[in-house]
RNA sequence: CUGGGUGUAGCACAGUUGGUAGCGCGCGACGUUUGGGACGUCGAGGUCGCAGGUUCAAGUCCUGUCACCCAGACCA
């Protein structure tokens, strides 16, 4: 990306409406770009992050076997009538609308009832099970009080998969390669040693669910763990019951502040009894379909790394998720002339700042968006053939010479 | 939803007892600069959140309304 050609500016003060770090530094680097409370529009370095984020969870999950769609975010009210999830009652947060001829709609704020829903049509013998489907999808919830940056929004991505299965013991097996995928993709985003699976509420159907919860000073949950962080739990589940079902003593437990970054579930057949999702065994029987649902709130993830990786410069962003690996400067006449032949080759993984501007300003932005390498190519440094490189997490100089500058990437 | 606060240029702000709106950053032109957000000169940019009202006159006073922020509650 050439920043001459962006529409993007980076801001020295961040508005004033914006108060979470992660919403303040992401809105001055120009990643993102308000349009109302708790709700954002994602610019060029954003969305990059954003897809970043996807295709580590993608690679993850088709590694399981799991298929990817994208449904709709309009819903027909019909299938959730059937589960008694359409009432404002029961959920108090959805966006509802009308169609001009007449009727009612909502704004999808998950995905559970057209899922099960739509896979009748697909599913109707123990042939055509196990079924994995996820998607990446904006979820829309009415919110009372949106907050915290991007890490609350009314309109927000998720990645939700759920998956389908004949017997508990499958779905079982499932839920713990799920599992494993989790911690990879937690691991891989620059998360893995500060998320735990978290035991949490778990509804009507099953005793627990499991959140995953990252450390975070802003986080709106509390959890409880003891000291190797081998047991992990909701304060919502703090109770003598927990206690003895994980084998914990209270006193062992040290209280923090977290964020929920995904949440996976056993839902057994609390949708598909409702909605009637059935198959027929081997016997010719009847039978009804045991489900999961596994989401990550991806949009969220992004505002998390923000938050959690940051300095008073700006943004850090680990390496995986990093919109560009290099920010590129060249300075005289030579070193720009170098550097427009090292973006040319790459153009896909650099930010190259070919703007008019002093070198002070280049090095600023490069810091507030937090790419992790700033390769300066000038007069100075090719006396000796080089290339100055600044790792933008540990503040590490050292000079590369110009033909090893590809490794970086 | 309860409590508190804020709406003035793209961003951050000032605007006195009501008298026809200003500073910094950013933006445009020119010049000097050129390895840490440089400097000078000139310039563009505003229905003062919106709607009513009071007044000769409203950014300023009154009423209503909307939006935004913070704390709490809420988070299926």
């Amino acid at each position: 990306m050439r920043l001459k050609n962006t529409f993007i500016k980076t801001l020295r003060e961040a508005p004033k409406d914006e108060n979470a770090k992660n919403g303040a530094l992401l809105l001055r680097a120009g990643f993102i770009h308000k349009e109302m409370a708790g709700v954002y529009d994602y610019l060029p370095l954003g969305l990059a992050v954003i897809e970043n984020i996807k295709n580590i969870i993608r690679d993850e999950l088709n590694a399981l076997g799991c298929e990817e769609v994208q449904m709709s975010a309009l819903q027909n009210p019909e299938p959730w009538e059937k589960t008694g999830r359409f009432s404002d009652q029961e959920v108090d947060i959805w966006f509802k609308t009308e169609l001009a001829s007449g009727g009612e709609l909502g704004l999808a704020p998950t995905h559970e009832e057209p899922m099960v829903s739509m896979l009748k049509t697909y599913i109707s013998s123990y042939k055509d099970l196990p079924v994995y489907v996820y998607q990446f999808q904006t979820k829309f919830r009415n919110e009372l009080r949106a907050k915290s940056g991007i890490l609350r929004g009314r309109e927000f991505l998720m990645k939700d998969l759920y998956s389908f299965h004949t017997d508990e013991a499958d779905l079982n097996d499932f839920y713990t390669k799920v599992e494993g995928a989790y911690k990879r993709v937690f691991e891989r985003v620059g998360l893995g040693d500060c998320t735990y699976e978290t035991f949490a509420s778990g509804g009507i159907f099953s005793k627990y669910s499991h959140e995953y919860q990252t450390l975070l000073d802003v986080g709106e949950d509390t959890i409880y763990y003891n000291s190797n962080k081998s047991v992990v739990l909701n304060k919502e589940v703090l109770n003598d019951e927990t206690l003895k079902d994980l084998g914990a003593k209270r006193e062992d437990l040290t209280e923090d502040t977290s964020a929920e970054v995904a949440n996976i579930f056993k839902l057994k057949f609390k949708y598909t009894e409702p909605l009637d999702l059935k198959y027929t065994d081997e016997e010719n029987h009847l039978q009804t379909v045991y489900m999961g649902c596994y989401g990550i709130g991806v949009s969220r993830l992004m505002g998390v790394i923000a938050e959690k990786y940051s300095d008073d410069k700006g943004l850090v962003w680990p390496k995986s998720v990093a919109p560009f690996q290099i920010y590129l400067v060249g300075i005289g006449e030579e070193g720009t002339r170098q550097a427009e032949e090292f973006y040319a080759k790459n153009t896909d993984k650099i930010i190259f700042d070919d703007r008019d501007v002093r070198p002070g300003e280049k090095f600023a932005d490069s810091e507030l968006m937090g790419i992790p390498y700033r390769v300066v190519i000038s007069d100075k440094t090719l006396a000796d053939g080089t290339a100055e490189v600044v790792e933008r997490a540990s503040g590490k100089t050292s000079k590369i010479s110009i033909d090893k500058l590809s490794d970086l990437l």
